[in-house]
RNA sequence: GGCCCCAUCGUCUAGCGGUUAGGACGCCGCCCUCUCAAGGCGGAAGCGGGGGUUCGAUUCCCCCUGGGGCUACCA
């Protein structure tokens, strides 16, 4: 198992979903375990809906994730081209040596009438495959065809009353009946070989040995092994990964919320959160540690230990995941990261007038309640909105004492406070008044923010600062303690 | 409909014939605490059902049920 060689084969006609990610994640995985070959390559055949942008943006998220191959789309390599619409005429060569060898033929049919074919056997409840109607056209009967203009598909010949054999690494011996399989399209009418295809031709000539990929694959399988029996190809090793379901325990797609890479970038969750995250979806390490670093789980990871249930997200775990990533951040490394979420918000230019000592004050009070960094937004209200009285608030002002409280801070409020120094100028003046912590805090904090909850006190002020701080006490006191 | 895969707390999972069925998220409670978080401690919560095999099944086999996938000129 040393000179293994793994492959991940996006098609660009969307950006890199959580499930494709994950498939990437465990090739990424298995191949760094034992130091084998990682190729990336690009399964443009669908013409409809390939578009270049989503190419760019499935391997941008590839790099954010943590993920590198070896060889392929931006590595180049000896086995390429690696995008599949430019290897056209490689697929050529095969699709005419299975048409030479009478494994596969020309079909005349319009999707009109493989349609009504299709409706009819839904019908009358029989097998839904392909009739066969083609297989025995004779030369003539193509010849006339072919010169009347009609482009036809290329399929392959399924042989009769054959057992194909998958030998799953994580499924173990799995067996499908070749009868139950009609003769599937190899080529389309333009000449584009069809996944099916493409992906044996591929495969083998890259030199693949383990083909890992999601379940949803594994009833292809036997297709495939066909074509490699038909073109005396070696089979790779295959792993079907189990699929990621919605909370509705459905595949995930779009309506589940979030699904792409991008969505959770742009959302501000940490991509060696996601890594770890997606790396613990279907796998397991050994021990009961689940915060891992990329470089832990490279080391432990085997096949003999991805799940075969499909697992399904859960978004609560990523955000606690996420959190323990964000928690070994520095206060500076995070105040850093934070700063686009703030640029773009409504707080943008009052972030911008802050002053490095206080925006780090402000990041650190905060950085507690971040799940993912987009969330800093949420609590910037109480730093820059006028204090908005709140019912509890107003109850806490309304005790007996609170005016000798304020009065007392704003008038011995010392100058340029850390958020240490004022602490124990509250606890000083909770000496001095008598009273409990609670008494002072309360009243102070619903006074300066209208809040009765919120960052730390000590921080809140020393962000404001001395001057803010006391025009917000004295409001109070003129507007709500009179 | 046919073929295939899957099945342990709500969720992610450990388990690979004998365990008080372990961990994590979430949830609940307590502690800490000016509040909210964070943190610490504790708790509730699971082997889908029925047959076998076995001295003994969560674990092995079969059936059922449930969920999922494939069945495209998509991948």
């Amino acid at each position: 198992m040393m000179n293994s060689k793994v492959r991940f084969a996006p098609s660009p006609t969307g950006p890199l979903h959580i499930g494709g990610a994950r498939s990437a994640l465990f090739n990424y995985l298995f191949a760094a375990h034992q130091n084998g070959q990682f190729v990336l390559r690009i399964e443009d055949t669908d013409l409809e809906r390939s578009r270049p942008e989503f190419e760019d943006e499935i391997i941008e998220s590839l790099r954010w994730l943590g993920i590198d191959w070896t060889e392929g789309m931006l590595q180049g390599g000896v086995n390429g081209p690696y995008r599949q619409t430019e290897r056209l005429e490689i697929y050529q060569q095969y699709l005419k040596q299975l048409l030479n060898q009478g494994d596969a033929y020309y079909c005349f049919c319009t999707q009109e009438e493989l349609e009504a074919e299709r409706q009819d056997q839904l019908d009358s409840g029989s097998m839904q495959r392909y009739s066969g109607k083609c297989s025995t056209l004779n030369d003539q009967e193509v010849q006339e065809r072919l010169a009347a203009g009609i482009k036809p598909t290329v399929r392959f010949r399924v042989p009769e009353h054959k057992i194909q054999v998958v030998n799953d690494l994580v499924r173990g011996r799995v067996s499908f009946e070749s009868d139950n399989s009609g003769d599937f399209i190899i080529a389309k009418s333009d000449g584009i070989p069809v996944y099916n295809f493409a992906v044996v031709i591929d495969d083998v000539l890259m030199g693949i040995t383990h083909v890992i990929r999601a379940e949803e694959h594994l009833s292809n399988t036997p297709r495939q092994l066909m074509l490699y029996d038909a073109l005396n190809f070696i089979y790779p090793k295959f792993a079907h990964i189990s699929l990621i379901l919605g909370s509705d325990r459905q595949k995930m797609s779009k309506r589940h919320g979030a699904t792409s890479l991008v969505q959770y970038r742009e959302m501000g969750y940490l991509p060696e959160a996601l890594f770890n995250f997606l790396a613990l979806l279907g796998w397991s390490p050994e021990g009961e540690q689940e915060i891992l670093t990329a470089e832990e789980i490279i080391a432990s990871f085997t096949l003999e230990r991805v799940a075969k249930s499909p697992a399904v997200f859960d978004m609560d775990k990523l955000n606690w995941v996420n959190q323990q990533y964000l928690k070994k951040k520095t206060t500076s490394e995070l105040a850093k990261m934070l700063k686009p979420f703030l640029s773009s918000s409504e707080y943008a230019s009052d972030i911008e007038n802050m002053d490095d000592l206080r925006y780090g004050l402000l990041v650190e009070s905060v950085r507690d309640h971040l799940v993912c960094l987009s969330d800093v937004t949420k609590y910037m209200d109480v730093f820059f909105r006028e204090a908005v009285y709140e019912e509890e608030a107003l109850q806490a002002l309304a005790g007996d004492g609170v005016l000798t409280v304020l009065e007392n801070f704003r008038d011995d409020l010392p100058y340029f406070s850390e958020p240490e120094e004022i602490k124990q100028f509250i606890k000083a003046t909770v000496k001095k008044l008598k009273l409990k912590p609670k008494d002072v805090y309360m009243p102070l904090r619903s006074a300066l923010s209208g809040q009765t909850h919120g960052p730390e006190l000590p921080y809140l002020i020393s962000i404001w600062g001395r001057e803010e701080s006391i025009r917000r006490i004295n409001r109070t006191i003129v507007n709500i303690v009179k």
